[in-house]
DNA sequence: GTCATTTGTGCAAACGTATGCACAAAATAT
DNA sequence: ATATTTTGTGCATACGTTTGCACAAATGAC
């Protein structure tokens, strides 16, 4: 059958102790005597005892337990993401329960289940909270911090690059390379991220005189990227510079022009977001705005902990600029 | 402070009821009357109440959860599954507690954290476990279950590839092209998949006459592969076709070609392993053997489930056939 | 009408730990 | 020597559930 489960009792028997010695040798409690405790960590460890870190939480009220939710596993952004989330979190001490979503209702079905768990506070990527659900989480006094979205009205905190910014250094660098004709290939329209770095973008060309500029959808994925430009580079009035919600649909655009025959950066100047790894791939090089993960990931972390301490503090949005990366994917300056 | 938590003995007063049949109108037991379990549920509802799934845990002896710890992360092979591996278990009920290892020596450091959570089962994906460890978890009768590795002797159960056989189906396809010149750009020589592979290539190059075929590190990574390739194609003898351990590094190996003005698969052939996404990208259309990812993560929580519903079954290792999936990487046949 | 059965609910004990309080023993002060 | 403080440990309770058992009420058989 299930193998012993051994307790601290069968520890506490076996080194003529009581329970809560055991317990305290194993917290670390400064009054237990030098002696006893080397004798219940050996005793402990002969039996291959650990505490039980369910019962614990029982008692503590706290589970050391982040729940993350994350979805687009297919942008490799995210895998970095999660991956250095749940690294840092776990050199502080902390769990991570994972969930991944597909779509953002998914995460209203969710987020009843990581409730359940008792985590003590809440990472959500790339998706957004409901209203109905910011409003559960807040009653339960669980400290949220949305990764790369922000939902004003919700209370929850939130990390986001300055996406506003950046699309205006983008519009830049493709102005000074002397480009008129412009284009922008979208990411999914319901995101903060979408609509932040188009606004961003657009505001800067039009305060420099360009108002006219093409749109179409990418989707934030490669397919969606290589049909955009596709329909873009094909059509009776073909863009001189793309400027993609994101790398991946801007990889897809590379792809698309070097399908037809369209040279990068002679004919076709484009830029992405994100400064993921294979934006650096020689096949691509392609320039664009990093986002500063590292610190982004930092912030969050941060803002969580201190919620976590201090449940008492409110919400707050943090936006962290991001870093032009030119490779070779816009033409020189001026032509 | 930190937010009211409703427990079941405050909705059981407000309904009425005891907190016993509270928990059994959320338990579905049959025997509790309709109107009761109505009136409790409505009860909930209002309040907001849901279980503690930790004090469940303790008295069920069972937590749910799963315990997934998975390392390379920046090979998109490994969000993919990770992604599908907690989809597939929160379909079925369980959550997902994550752990990322940069190396195989942390998971050892990681599990016994892990194991504290008490986790019903646990999934290793693409790391060992060390004789140690394998030890302590058997002791536990905790199932486990390796992905992308195996360790005989561990008594863990083991889901991989039929890399050996993959191998062998790329040796064929290479030497029917009529290739002789061949290299092999490997993997992390510590672990299986890289040994099978490599195995079943050579092996069947040797069957057919072919003994002599280069070999260079490329360390499962797109830098790896590229640099490979580098030193072979830029070598006095350079091979005419190379066999990467994976997808990434074929990748790696494609761009290491173009940069030196190679053409492909005109004067080199490459094969990868993996199939992932970006293999199909039109700038790669990389020839690959496409691991089962579907039914390799179906069969690894299979085998997890049935094992934990009878601990007393014996580990198992399951190796699933691959798939040739062939793109425009390998020169058509006989030249 | 009584007695046997079924149905629905409550009681209380567990799960494995943490921790406030009490208190014995040892150390220190007087 | 006694009185006071310090140090180390144990007792008992609490955390929020699940579940075996007991039992009252309702139902049915006769």
């Amino acid at each position: 059958m299930r193998g012993k489960r051994v307790t601290s009792l069968e520890v506490a028997l076996k080194a003529g102790v009581s329970q809560s010695t055991v317990s305290r040798a194993f917290s670390g409690d400064e009054r237990l005597s030098q002696s006893t405790r080397e004798r219940v960590l050996e005793v402990a460890r002969k039996l291959g005892y650990r505490p039980n870190a369910i019962a614990r939480s029982l008692i503590t009220q706290r589970t050391q337990i982040i729940g993350i939710v994350a979805s687009y596993m297919t942008n490799p952004f995210f895998p970095l993401v999660l991956q250095a989330f749940t690294q840092t979190l776990h050199e502080l001490g902390w769990r991570v329960l994972l969930f991944t979503a597909g779509t953002n209702e998914d995460v209203d079905d969710l987020l009843p289940e990581v409730l359940a768990y008792q985590v003590d506070g809440l990472i959500i990527v790339t998706a957004t909270l409901s209203s109905r659900m910011a409003k559960e989480v807040r009653r339960r006094g669980i400290p949220v911090v949305l990764f790369n979205r922000y939902v004003p009205e919700s209370g929850a905190s939130a990390v986001s690059c300055d996406n506003l910014n950046g699309g205006r250094m983008v519009a830049d660098l493709l102005l000074d390379a002397g480009h008129t004709r412009l284009a922008y290939i979208a990411g999914r329209e319901d995101t903060s991220t979408n609509q932040d770095r188009r606004r961003g973008f657009l505001e800067r060309l039009a305060e420099r005189g360009i108002e006219h500029c093409q749109q179409e959808h990418g989707h934030f994925t490669y397919e969606g990227g290589f049909a955009a430009a596709m329909r873009l580079l094909e059509s009776h009035n073909p863009p001189e510079a793309l400027f993609c919600a994101n790398d991946i649909a801007a990889l897809g655009a590379l792809d698309a022009a070097r399908k037809l025959g369209v040279r990068v950066p002679q004919d076709l100047s484009v830029v992405g977001f994100d400064d993921i790894p294979m934006a650096a791939w020689s096949a691509y090089n392609l320039t664009t705005l990093r986002q500063p993960r590292e610190q982004m990931i930092a912030a969050s972390v941060r803002l969580l902990m201190e919620r976590i301490e201090n449940p008492g503090l409110p919400g707050v949005l943090e936006f962290i600029p991001g870093t032009l990366i030119e490779r070779q994917t816009v033409r020189a300056h001026g032509r």
